[in-house]
RNA sequence: GCCUGGGUAGCUCAGUCGGUAGAGCAACGCAUUCGUAAUGCGUAGGUCAGGAGUUCGAAUCUCCUCCCAGGCUCCA
């Protein structure tokens, strides 16, 4: 038997007995590598330990605490729980079962009408544990298409993924099985599943798990085929790592801006009115009238002018825009009048934009046209989408659109692109991409040339921002295409932001026109765009990436004066009133309770600053300054520097724990 | 809309076998006057989401409706 060579990453080359396996090349390499291994990624591919090396190949080991490893580790946990499950419940039909961001599902069908219930995942846990002590290896095996369909003759799931792979297949099917063979893992006499693989050598290679919840899911996402029981579990290479995980879960949700609504009291939903309808207390409106207050600014300055228009209208006008054919389910039922005419709440500003540009004869001159306003839309959002102030069914669109000429377009956009990422920077989002969602199959207006033309537009301005660009194929509106822009919030969470998108269609259906240079009666372009998305589901994303500890300058309030003892609170007063004459947002609480229970209930609302006074500071018109995310309060501060500093940061946007 | 859970005081939650409800915090009152994350004592607070049913008796069991959560589908 003589040795072979294969590459590894390092571009070194190593020697190895003819046949030997990605195995056996971890032990050339060293014991430590051997006992870590997972996979092999062979020229590329990954591949089973097990398999066979060829001269030249070039391989690299993959190992657990890597992201293919966590990937192969996930993915070969969902196998023990498909196999846990029909242990458990015999005649169970599995479907699929994929390694996600940070963990993995399984899809199920329960034999009768079985159903899993919350209580059920304990045993489930219980019996995977089992299968992992039990160390059954993932033995690979490859059938004929005939051989396959005869060995999961009762998995139904199954059979119709092999047919389907048969048949030519989906990109969703291959990514489940090889295009070529039926390709099997077998961990034991009574459990085998459809796989392409790859798997850990062995099950005792897992165990770092946790079974999460569980949840309904239709078979192949399709609303009209069966819903399965998905169960969701999360999966790491070690126990710290999972501990890690679950500890950022448990962080997450202390920033859910729900739990932060209520606890600072900003809004609330009350049931009377009915989900997805948020009212907003005195401190959540206020910090919406800061953004809205800074936003108009903004738009002030970016040539928009201001319109506004009423909530309601006759059918006629979305039937025109193409929302009524589109979107009905999507609308409030209409109110139908004495006289038959039907009147719907307005799921969209567009319509009434246009008419206001219709309003008269336009010129060319004119153009460009920014129409802005705060446009409050109803949409009847099905009951199990509604979410906290992040999809509601009430909300507040910062909603433009503008009329350009062609020529116009895209200069338009790209500056617009600016003031987008410009305004967000201001509220403290800094880490963004671009997404660019295309023509929707099946459900777009327009011809093939005008959906070219947008695309490649937007597609031009999205290069030239500098900004990673992911493309969203089919995700445009009706009417358009849009570049969207997520931002990454401070625990690295992505959250869609403003859109942008260009509209050929819109200004054709209402017979838009101005007047040209030749005189001729011209369509406009239409951009339609919303930078915060909605005023509340911005303000949601605020809290989330602020964790409630809001900037100075969006704080609903921004300073608390404590005195020490009651014959302080007029001086305390009289700082208060200083700041006040600032602009400031500031309170007095009297001390009718110890000073420490009155600092506390300050830094559980999160106030950016506590300002103590005491006999000292009486003496010297001084302040003790308490700053968020502080420690250590600063004694004797004169109160105008105090109000120099404090000025400064608001109207530089900063928070006190930035230093 | 669908699947699985859930709804008890303002908030967070306990409530055993079906025997008419409890804690902590908050609120209110009185006392306390205090230098950086909880002062003490006392008081009040409930249609156990709503409705119907089973039962001598329902927070507890059954059904319906509303609302909430986690997912799926959807998102102009």
């Amino acid at each position: 038997m003589s040795d072979i060579e294969d590459l590894l990453p390092d571009g070194s080359a190593r020697s190895v007995p003819e046949g030997a396996t990605g195995l056996d090349l971890a032990g050339a390499i060293g014991k430590r590598l051997a006992k870590d291994a997972l996979a092999a990624q062979i020229n590329g591919d990954l591949k089973d330990l097990s398999v066979a090396l060829r001269a030249g190949d070039h391989v690299a080991i993959v190992t657990p605490s890597s992201e293919l490893g966590r990937e192969i580790i996930r993915h070969s946990t969902s196998h023990v729980l498909a196999q846990a499950v029909t242990r458990l419940w015999p005649g169970a039909h599995y479907a699929i079962g994929p390694s996600i961001t940070d963990g993995f599902y399984y899809d199920f069908e329960l034999p009768g009408d079985a159903h899993f219930s919350d209580g059920d995942l304990e045993r489930i846990d219980a019996e995977m544990r089992s299968i992992i002590r039990e160390d059954q290896p993932f033995t690979r095996a490859e059938f004929s298409w005939a051989d396959g369909l005869a060995l999961f003759a009762d998995q139904p799931f199954k059979l119709e993924i092999i047919n389907a792979v048969a048949s030519g297949g989906s990109a969703e099917d291959l990514d489940e099985v090889d295009a070529s063979v039926v390709s099997t893992y077998a961990n034991s006499p009574t459990f085998r599943d459809l796989c392409r693989g790859p798997h850990v050598p062995t099950t005792s290679r897992l165990g770092h798990f946790k079974l999460t919840r569980v949840a309904g899911a239709y078979w192949r996402g399709d609303e009209k085929r069966p819903q399965l029981q998905r169960i969701y579990g999360t999966a790491w290479e070690s126990e710290a790592a999972l501990e890690a995980h679950l500890e950022f879960l448990v962080q997450a949700e202390l920033r859910d801006h729900r739990r932060l609504g209520q606890e600072l009291d900003l809004f609330s939903f009350p049931s009377e009115i009915g989900p997805g309808l948020a009212v907003f207390h005195p401190k959540g409106g206020t910090m919406r009238r800061i953004m809205e207050d800074y936003s108009r600014n903004r738009h002030v300055q970016g040539g928009y002018e201001f319109v506004n228009t009423p909530h309601i209208s006759k059918e006629d006008l979305f039937l025109t825009s193409g929302h009524l054919q589109w979107f009905a389910d999507g609308m409030y039922p209409p109110m139908e009048l004495d006289d038959g005419q039907k009147y719907y709440l307005k799921p969209m500003n567009c319509p009434f934009h246009v008419l206001i540009f219709k309003s008269r004869q336009r010129s060319y001159r004119e153009l460009p046209l920014r129409f802005f306003e705060f446009g409050a839309v109803y949409r009847y959002e099905k009951s199990g989408v509604v979410h906290g102030l992040t999809r509601v069914r009430g909300m507040t669109q910062d909603d433009a659109h503008i009329f350009c000429t062609r020529e116009q377009m895209a200069g338009e956009l790209a500056s617009l692109l600016t003031f987008v990422l410009d305004l967000l920077r201001d509220f403290g989002l800094a880490d963004f991409y671009l997404e660019l969602s295309t023509r929707p199959e099946g459900k777009a207006v327009g011809t093939d040339a005008e959906w070219h033309e947008a695309e490649a537009t937007l597609a031009d301005v999205a290069n030239a921002a500098g900004l990673e660009l992911v493309m969203d194929p089919g995700g445009g509106a009706f009417y358009g295409p849009k570049i969207s822009v997520q931002a990454r919030d401070a625990i690295g969470r992505t959250h869609q932001m403003s859109t942008i998108q260009l509209d050929f269609q819109t200004p054709q259906r209402f017979d838009a026109t101005y007047i040209s240079a030749d005189n001729a009666r011209t369509q406009p372009i239409m951009i339609h765009r919303a930078l915060f998305g909605s005023v509340e589901r911005f303000m949601a994303v605020l809290l989330e990436h602020y964790a409630g500890n809001m900037p100075t300058w969006l704080s609903p309030e921004q300073v608390r004066v404590l005195g020490v003892r009651n014959d302080h609170d007029a001086y305390a007063t009289s700082v208060a009133e200083a700041l006040r004459r600032d602009g400031v947002r500031v309170t007095v609480e009297e001390a009718s309770e110890p000073l420490g229970a009155r600092i506390r209930k300050a830094k559980l609302e999160k106030v950016p600053y506590i300002l103590v006074v005491g006999d000292d500071d009486v003496a010297k018109g001084t302040l003790g300054v308490n700053q968020r995310g502080s420690n250590d309060p600063e004694r004797g501060v004169a109160l105008a520097e105090f109000r120099q500093r404090l000025n400064l940061e608001i109207a530089e946007h900063g928070s006190p724990e930035v230093t």
